[in-house]
RNA sequence: GCCACCCUAGCUCAGUGGUAGAGCAAUGCUUUCGUAAAGCAUAGGUCGUGGGUUCGAGUCCCAUGGGUGGCUCCA
């Protein structure tokens, strides 16, 4: 006699147990038509499921009670399109081996070894659409059938795949009792896939599709092991939503800082000059110098101290710091002398020889900085220190060099060379904790100065399973602790990561999301007790010993120019004002006001503003237009009554029409103030508010 | 690095083996204008690069560079 929890509180109790779609017909026609599965304790499962006990019982539909599609229902019929799809696939391709199909948060994807030459091309999308829409049209139940382990795994045996066996495998070893299959239609006679479920009632409850692209992945996401073939596509439960779906990833492919950074030319990457190596052109230049000088002022008001650096170092450097040993790979090749590669050519050095050489210390040459630590360590390590004299705190603007994947690089998200806000901080190990915290308020104040919150936190610890991290396991303790205490110090939900660390120390990272979806981290501080111990740094203490000195790195921008790719899209690049490589442009009505546009625009200069004028050939309204375009914070109008006036006309980015006129004087102590104040004062708040409506 | 797709004028794009096109931008002229595109004219391309097939290649094939989306990697 089970009794049945609804989500409004109410129950319902039952003389023998009932299915899911059984009480969802028991509370209307309606419901059990929408229904496509059920939530059951919170465990999202199949309508079919019959409820043999008491629960807590929510029938899933297409959507929520606030009209937006349903995320469980977006699931269920996403993972059910993932197999009709798989269906499809096998059918007009005969021979795949299916692996894995799972749904995800914007849509699903099935990964597949087809055999060699045989996998399709983003042409047979439309034939397998339409079979696709043939299997839905069909409208066949998705039927399950529990096996027991013994049996299950006999059957898939004698099937052979290698894929499903290791799925079923994982299934038996994270706890199944049963291996699951879902037939299409009829067992036996139609189409069937090893899946956990659940799915949708029929194949007919999906109701928009699209496959959207294939690419290659690897089994398990193993390098080492098979190279499969990944078809993505979505699924909606209207044909309406799949559109709204497509056109908002239109739109927010227009915010891609890709696309404005051409339209507004802030950047340029040449191919002349080579992937992945940032050409900052002057209007994106001004958007980075404005953020450096913001995070300078903040350092000077923390103790930090500026540094130069040159952007290589001796080969010897990088063996001693662990860079070159542990990111040998991912670094631009070493750089050997004129002399030195004469005397290895005379001697008939292979190439294959020359790497062994350099590894081993027995060829020295340069290196590309890959990191700025070592230099700044050398700097600390150049005098002598008290424990009085700590934390010594070095910053630079300090670009570096990675020999990043040719596949991997992208406008300035992922790049080769970068130039990142670092800092080393040395620290008694008593200071640790406060400095941390110095450090996160840097981030903190940067990602609130630009309104940035939509991040998350995370906290990387190292993977005690892996022999990537060097160190001694005490210290490296004592330094996840510091970590995890810092960042609950932020007040903000962090997530712990194993694995996640760098090889010297774990670290507190921000992580942003750009337009597409994907996931970049920003910000980080880490903390290092092995560095110090591998240059042996050391000072000298209250007791005249030397003691050595803990490192904390920061980067709370992480890097120039991956903040502002971010940066670009979240302002989808309509910057502040004191951001704009433009801030102010004056258009004079016509010639008859140039004379006293140029006035302005050499008072708007001389207030320290970047101002540019537009006197060109063209109607006004053509050159607002433009300026819109360009996303200038402010215009300044003029023409004969502005003159009399000794006034300016204003219109500010983002509002649809003219602000009204204001005293030349006024205008410029407003802008100057937003400027300065770095938007804590604006203009056009101020400008808006005098305005009756 | 792997898989798929893409590369035509400064930009966005059309061009399905038969004489390289449009819009915007640029330049010149006319217009001197009060808040999101005035009019006319001109100029601009060995179709990413190198091979090949063909009577003929922007179009088909091969290689190569670059880009985009994923995978892997990311100090």
């Amino acid at each position: 006699m089970p009794t049945i929890t609804l989500p409004d509180g109410s129950c319902r109790s039952y003389d023998s147990p009932p299915t899911a779609a059984q009480v969802a017909a028991d509370i209307g026609a309606g419901l059990a038509k929408a229904a496509l599965g059920a939530k059951i304790n919170g465990t999202l499962c199949d309508l079919s499921t019959r409820l043999e006990h008491d629960c807590a019982l929510a029938i899933v539909t297409a959507k929520s009670r606030d009209g937006q599609p349903d995320a469980d229902g977006l699931m269920l019929i996403r993972h059910s399109c993932a197999h009709v799809m798989a269906e499809a696939i096998e059918r007009l391709f005969p021979g795949t081996a299916l692996v894995y199909g799972p749904a995800l948060e914007s849509g699903f994807y099935y990964d597949m070894a087809f055999p060699a030459g045989r996998a399709p091309s983003t042409d047979d999308f439309a034939a397998l659409e339409s079979e696709m829409a043939k299997i839905i049209a069909e409208n066949r139940p998705f039927t399950r059938t529990d096996l027991p382990l013994d049996a299950g795994m006999e059957k898939l045996n004698r099937e052979g795949s290698k894929f499903k066996i290791d799925n079923a495998q994982r299934a038996r070893d994270g706890g199944s009792a049963t291996l699951s299959w879902y037939t299409t239609g009829t067992p036996g006679s139609n189409w069937e896939d090893l899946c956990r479920g659940p799915h949708v009632p029929s194949t007919g409850r999906i109701g928009a599709f699209k496959i959207t692209m294939l690419a290659s992945s690897y089994w398990k996401g193993d390098e080492s092991l098979d190279r499969l073939t990944r078809v993505y596509g979505t699924a909606f439960a209207t044909k309406a939503e799949l559109e709204a779906h497509l056109a908002q990833v239109e739109e927010a492919k227009k915010r891609d800082h890709r696309v404005l950074g051409k339209q507004l030319r802030l950047f340029h990457i040449d191919e002349m000059v080579g992937q992945g190596l940032v050409l900052w052109t002057p209007r994106g230049a001004v958007v980075r110098q404005e953020l450096q000088n913001f995070i300078s002022d903040e350092l000077r008001v923390q103790g930090y101290q500026q540094v130069f650096t040159p952007h290589i170092g001796k080969l010897d450097l990088y063996r001693t710091s662990g860079h070159f040993p542990y990111y040998k790979e991912s670094q631009f090749a070493p750089i050997i002398d004129h002399d030195e590669m004469s005397k290895l050519a005379a001697e008939g050095c292979s190439c294959g020889e020359l790497a062994n050489r350099l590894g081993s210390g027995s060829v020295d040459g340069y290196l590309l900085k890959p990191m700025n630590c070592p230099h700044h360590i050398r700097i600390f390590a150049s005098e002598p220190h008290s424990y009085r004299d700590l934390p010594v705190r070095l910053a630079e603007f300090g670009t570096v060099y990675r020999w990043e994947q040719s596949g991997e690089i992208g406008g300035l998200t992922r790049v080769r060379g970068f130039t990142q806000d670092d800092a080393h901080l040395f620290v008694r190990e008593d200071q640790v904790a406060d400095e941390l915290i110095g450090c996160l308020s840097l981030v903190k104040l940067i990602f609130g100065t630009l309104g940035m919150n939509d991040y998350r936190v995370r906290v990387g610890l190292r993977d005690p399973a892996s022999d990537k991290y060097v160190g001694d396991p005490s210290n490296w303790d004592k330094a996840e602790e510091a970590c995890r205490n810092a960042a609950r110090s932020l007040g903000v939900p962090f997530s712990e990561e194993r694995g996640e660390a760098a090889f010297y120390g774990p670290k507190i990272d921000f992580v942003v999301r750009d337009v597409i979806g994907r996931s970049w981290q920003l910000g980080t501080v880490q903390v290092d007790y092995n560095l110090p111990v591998r240059f042996d740094l050391s000072y000298i203490g209250a007791d005249n010993k030397q003691h050595r000195p803990v490192m904390i790195h920061r980067a709370p921008f992480g890097s120039m120019e991956r903040f502002v790719g971010v940066l670009i899209e979240h302002f989808a690049g309509a910057f502040p004002l004191w951001l704009a490589p433009e801030q102010v442009r004056v258009l004079p009505i016509s010639e008859k006001s140039a004379a006293y546009a140029d006035e302005v625009l050499a008072a708007l200069r001389s207030a320290g503003l970047r101002a540019t004028i537009d006197s060109g050939n063209e109607r006004v309204q053509a050159r607002i237009r433009d300026a819109s375009e360009a996303k200038i914070p402010y215009l300044a109008v003029v023409g004969p009554r502005d003159a009399e006036q000794r006034a300016v006309s204003i219109r500010a980015f983002g509002t649809d029409a003219n602000l009204g006129e204001l005293p030349l004087g006024e205008f410029l102590a407003g802008v100057t103030g937003e400027y300065t104040s770095r938007g804590h004062e604006s203009l056009k708040s101020k400008f808006v508010r005098r305005q009756p409506s």
